[in-house]
DNA sequence: AGATTGCATTCACTTATGTGAATAAATAGA
DNA sequence: TCTATTTATTCACATAAGTGAATGCAATCT
């Protein structure tokens, strides 16, 4: 059984037959380390469930990447903004490491969800989870200071150490690697 | 015509039939300065619709009020993480100003998106939207400075001053007051 | 193995924001 | 209108995070 089954089996209570309708509206990709999901000016067209491997939400300003947001295994990807509007990115999703993802056919979707009017729930409920997750990163960030969103980010993401360069988690914190290094010292 | 009639049909681009229907699942309710829509502990129920005032979403944390978002004219309120969690709430959200809501019956949408499947849009549009918001908002706090974050403010709620004190304005950009004071002084 | 590159750490110094207190200005109440 | 209270500003000083450079370490390449 592999993370997609897993995951809307636990997460949706969907059954084995319905797991099996929904698998046909997804197909395997993989990408290499550094391909991109998305590149900035590029159209986003795609969702993918993460079956393996991390990606990073990044913005190009002068030369620098400033990390928004990683993505791991069971985490979907797609960048609304574009997706929705119909809009150029500005922004870009990389693989960070080599990645097995199931890309998600939007229109066969679309259809069985009228057939089964539970799959329609799947995309609000995302988009209400994303909402609540990204609401607390506004207030973290609003409210608490660098060590503070370090831990948190520790205790949410216990092994993002193994998984991303610190400097980029640094650039996902908000402050300059030397300014990690130096929490860190002190912790 | 009010403002949500306006929404609705701006929006949504539902037909005045539609936006009959529609509307029966409304009531009209009034908030008087400094009502709570929902208080830390309490569980979130409703969702409302603003059609006129101010209303303001805060953590109270020892003494102090972190403020996390205000909401306008034509902008919703409720609280996801309680509403859907079933879940006593941690955030508080109180009316600043006077204010005229629509209180939406939750039970009537939905047994209407059944007969008017296009109603059940509203609700995956609308987390889709504040997700994208609040995203945004992220980037800006991890990789602005206060000031660009305030000019940002500034220029996508121009009459936030005179609905908003200033002690708010600068909660909600993450800073105290004596440090928004000196922004507007170097400006 | 040696060389190269990329990443993490440390340091001295700068800058942005926090802190607490004093004052001034605005608002609300009597 | 006068007073009390709340809100905004200013200041001197403290602290957190940024900056640029130096160093060391580890991974990769030849």
């Amino acid at each position: 059984m592999n993370n997609l089954v897993a995951y809307l089996t636990s997460n949706f209570h969907f059954t084995p037959t319905e797991v099996a309708s929904i698998l046909t509206c997804f197909s395997s990709k993989t990408y290499q380390k550094n391909d991109f999901f998305l590149k900035e000016g590029q159209y986003c067209k795609n969702v993918i469930f993460v079956e393996k491997g991390v990606f990073m939400y990044y913005h190009q300003v002068d030369g620098d990447e400033k990390v928004c947001d990683f993505a791991f295994e069971n985490d979907w990807v797609t960048y609304y903004k574009s997706l929705l509007g119909q809009l150029p990115s500005d922004m870009n999703i990389r693989a960070l490491t080599a990645a097995t993802v199931w890309l998600l056919d939007i229109q066969k979707m679309e259809s069985l969800s009228k057939e089964l009017p539970k799959v329609g729930t799947i995309r609000t409920s995302l988009a209400e989870a994303y909402f609540t997750k990204s609401t607390q990163r506004v207030t973290h960030l609003n409210h608490l200071d660098a060590k503070a969103r370090y831990e948190i980010l520790l205790r949410d993401m216990p092994s993002i150490h193994q998984r991303v360069p610190q400097y980029y988690i640094a650039s996902y914190l908000g402050i300059k690697p030397q300014s990690l290094s130096r929490i860190r010292a002190v912790k």
